[in-house]
DNA sequence: GCAAAAATAATAGTAATACTATCGTTTTTG
DNA sequence: CAAAAACGATAGTATTACTATTATTTTTGC
């Protein structure tokens, strides 16, 4: 049993990987091989291959690759929720909490010992790359009443009421979080592969710095 | 002939459909099929029975169904491109030009006569709906430089341009439009389909409200 | 108005994918 | 230690994403 689990809906699996050690190990592998090929050419079969099992088994923890991959972004959610509640702690205002969570947002993290079958770093990398493609689809009003999308809206919702504790009256904290958030993500895509559309040059730092200026000048309304 | 012709670039197609009949019936098709079903459950097959023509003949078209969204998220955004230069003309300010370009992106537009074989609504919806798939992909660098991406990078850069015009000093103009770009649509899929990310309800006016705020606080910075 | 060229329709076929099903063996657990 | 659960091995099916071939129709240049 780990230290340190990690609470994902149970409508995101067919039988928990967190349970078993072989469900940990596909866990584990996807992330590595999904970042690594990209979710089109990944399958089920390619998964078994690589654990020396097979693909049957991996279909018993996740029905289908689009399910698993909903797992792993939620997982990933909240993970993030954890990190940005420990930070939040240490800082008293609601201007540096909403900073330090941009830059977690942007910055890869430190891995967490507590967890040593996930790869924080490559999820990251996966996140960035493949996050729109679990609501882009017909099947996302009866994906979202199973709870596929509650880990990226919690972590709205917490940043939205740093919004309005910074000012009350401002009308769009949860558009401006699903942008922002949105935003992290595909800035650091754009930076690596379509840097016309960002203006990152020195990378990271720029990115987090436009977001903040973005999201500090927004909720301030002039 | 078309009185009006988009230009997309010839990467883009294997054979362009403007120039025949069924090339024409083939993308105004793709663009009512995909719509409906969304761009995972279409197929060339499909297209082809629904023309009452074959599968072969979509293929001389376009080399897959990815090339044809591409086709088609490029069609839309160099079509984009003439309005806002028509209605540019009429405006004065960049401000005001600013503030026009955001209702275009996000209100659905009117009927172009000259081009019978588009239905821009649907088109619009299609593209809310599916346009991060094309660069999301392993194949994002090669498509890149074979023009894939023209059409995004220029509305960005024509945005970024009133952008300095506003505020010579302004940072980040390329992130702001491509995420200002990308915000005008998952905002709109996000009212319809995952409330909880928007605070939009009165429909999309409050998606220009947001977004015009956000646009301006950004570019002018305290 | 006709021959050549181009476009299309009809059909067949292939490799890969996304599963589902069955069954024997190993591992876990009460 | 017996029952249950998990796993591995294997087989099979429908669909998809193409490629190839050939016959027919349409277009076009002279």
């Amino acid at each position: 049993m780990n230290v340190l689990n990690i609470s994902v809906s149970n409508k995101l699996y067919n039988k928990n990987p967190e349970e078993t050690d072989l469900g940990k190990r596909i866990l584990s592998k996807s992330i590595g091989l999904m970042a690594e090929m990209g979710y089109e050419h990944l399958t089920f079969k390619k998964i078994g291959v690589a654990l020396e099992s097979t693909e049957a088994s991996v279909y018993r923890y996740f029905q289908n690759k689009h399910q698993l991959l909903a797992y792993l972004i939620n997982w990933y959610w909240g993970w993030l929720e954890v990190k940005m509640a420990q930070e939040f702690m240490m800082l008293n205002s609601p201007e540096e909490k909403l900073r330090r969570a941009i830059q977690l947002l942007v910055f890869p993290m430190d891995k967490d010992e507590r967890i040593p079958h996930i790869n924080e770093g490559t999820l990251q990398r996966l996140v960035v790359a493949e996050y729109p493609k679990i609501y882009l689809t017909k099947e996302v009003d009866a994906e979202n009443e199973e709870g596929y999308f509650l880990g990226y809206k919690r972590i709205c919702d917490t940043l939205g009421k740093l919004a309005l504790q910074i000012n009350p009256k401002y009308k769009y904290p949860h558009s401006l979080f699903s942008t922002v958030i949105s935003a992290a993500q595909s800035q650091q895509f754009f930076t690596e592969h379509l840097p016309r559309l960002s203006d990152a040059t020195s990378g990271k730092e720029d990115i987090v710095d436009f977001l903040t200026e973005m999201t500090l000048n927004s909720i301030q309304n002039k």
